[in-house]
DNA sequence: TATTCATCTCTAATCGATTAGAATTAGCAT
DNA sequence: ATGCTAATTCTAATCGATTAGAGATGAATA
């Protein structure tokens, strides 16, 4: 392939005959006003030579990279970097990101990983702005946000809020209103005795979710008895080990509150297991909605979480040009409670 | 955040008494030589500025963005593209390509999208080098790959090979050597009525799979029985009726050959909600390796993906200088059966 | 000491866009 | 027609690096 030499903005002056700056406004439909016909004929010799403006003289120039970096900082960046979670997210951002003209930098961090990568990504200027995902609260994040600060770089958070005194806006889900009415469903259904299986808590999801259930329980009359709050590390094994326990236990609940659905999976399976039946003898609920919970059977009932609308948010938070006319600000997205078969 | 003036080359090259040109030797490590003494300046203004050459400029310049874009070529963008198959893979990927100073671009690439956009970024001279997986066979890639090769651009395709007469070096997975390992297994505990429940037969791998099956069974000079041969759409709703059925046959099978590990969960499923246990009245093996898989109980004998190598291996191949010296190489890479309880 | 050659450094052109500021043209009222 | 303003267009500087070609330096050789 001989690498056929590039059309440039010159080129498509010549052939339009005009001067290289009008051909930049008709492209950049501004600063300036270009007559009707011009612009056409502009438009025309674009087309015609297959012209896409050079990404790099772009940059330099006008100091705009059109490319969004995402870092997430998570304890098991390897196995879960890309969960269901993050995944549908990313490819919405990415799809959102892309029907604006810019493209999603994917970063590979660790919770522990140095600011240095980081400082060198911005010290580039390679991205315009940069999407950060902590899993846990601030402020074991402070140090990182405080680099993108310095670099005066938009940034957005994602899930974690707290943000605020760097002027980040942030997005995240309603964590605590999910552990709500997945808990006020079953108490709703008429369960007194709910469990709750937790997740690894050093991560801020599993402390809201946990956090909800105390608080419904409280808040319908119940005692909390501590032996029926179990807990694992977001591991499907874990949560089923940990439901035979419950199982065995002489007041066995009549239900699960899960704080995920892998962890729902191996409850539902221990209790099957025993040769009990879900919903029948004990009713279980997760949270997630991985794809997997609406193909199982008995289908989990779960909390579905607003993957695809944090990841346009995200998106459209980095590409406005118009930041934050009133300070930044933090959305929660709402979650939903999907009824399946399991309660 | 009062942006701070930019260190540039300039400052460095200041502050170290030495020209631009020199700095750019230093820190690109050639072209020419550097003085010790100098060498030693330069760095230590570089460590004092905090300087961080500019991509943009460098990118104009030198032609080189090191920057590699990935796009999937699939039916299911926005649930698969993300599946844990290509989340491992693109943590290993990003984390390679990171450690050799690129970065990595994400495409939102369906498997019907036009070749514009791909145009677009490849015409923006965005990126040095492409990935492309494709799940389905060549040629309907081909089209695809034309503009890939007409630009000019280095090219690694992941999964299917066949890009060889664009030039294109593959990275590929050994699904037939997998169903093979598969069934060896199971034909070695002395299952002969072994049954197989397909993915979507779009997808090559489901197919490879499938032929795998057959080859075996042939081979193990067992007849083909279509009825042991049930397929449904990578789902493991569908996975766990098609088991249905099989269990509900004459003469049911002993063990199932899964084409996922999805699959495989719903069989186990619907073997277990039968009364049947797994594996002591059907054995069951499935395919991928996801973390579920290690995790349920019983736990599921898999065939486990090489992913986190094709990542580093497509990472390698990207940015490898010295491209091909004897043609592209259509690398295979080993898959490893993992035997666990259901089998 | 003069000459040659290798090594290192500097000057300045260049990559391809954006964008001030100047120049031109068009539109309109006088 | 003429002057004035508004709408367009052009010229050329600029972004921050890389890199050919020229120049300077020092060592080795004659």
């Amino acid at each position: 392939m001989e690498p056929k030499r590039r059309v440039t903005l010159k080129d498509v002056a010549a052939r339009a005959g005009v001067s290289t700056a009008v051909v930049s406004y008709v492209i950049n439909k501004g600063p300036r006003p270009t007559s009707k016909e011009v612009t056409e004929r502009v438009h025309r010799a674009v087309e015609e030579l297959d012209y896409h403006p050079n990404h790099a003289a772009r940059g330099l120039r006008a100091r705009r990279t059109h490319a969004i970096a995402i870092a997430t900082y998570d304890f098991r960046p390897s196995t879960s970097f890309f969960s269901h979670y993050l995944g549908v997210m990313l490819a919405a951002m990415t799809e959102a990101l892309h029907s604006k003209g810019y493209y999603l930098l994917l970063l590979p961090f660790a919770i522990d990983s140095s600011p240095a990568r980081l400082r060198q990504l911005l010290g580039e200027g390679r991205v315009d702005a940069i999407a950060m995902r902590f899993v846990t609260d601030p402020p074991s994040s402070d140090s990182v946000l405080q680099v993108i600060a310095e670099a005066g770089l938009p940034c957005v958070c994602l899930e974690r809020p707290g943000a605020a005194r760097f002027g980040f806006p942030s997005v995240t889900y309603d964590d605590r209103e999910g552990g709500r009415l997945a808990m006020e469903h079953l108490l709703g259904r008429g369960h007194r005795r709910i469990a709750h299986i937790h997740g690894d808590m050093r991560y801020a999801s599993a402390q809201a979710r946990l956090s909800s259930y105390e608080r419904a329980m409280t808040a319908a009359g119940l005692e909390i008895d501590h032996s029926l709050i179990v807990g694992s590390p977001w591991d499907m094994k874990a949560a089923h080990e940990a439901t035979q326990r419950l199982l065995a236990l002489d007041h066995p609940p009549s239900a699960i509150f899960a704080a995920s659905d892998d962890l729902a999976l191996g409850a539902v399976q221990a209790i099957e297991h025993r040769g009990l039946s879900v919903p029948g003898d004990i009713a279980v609920v997760g949270f997630d909605d991985i794809p997997i919970s609406e193909q199982m059977i008995p289908s989990l009932s779960t909390v579905r979480l607003p993957l695809e609308d944090m990841g346009r948010r995200v998106a459209d938070l980095l590409t406005a040009e118009t930041a934050s006319h009133d300070g930044p600000r933090d959305v929660l997205l709402p979650v939903e409670l999907i009824v399946r078969e399991t309660s």
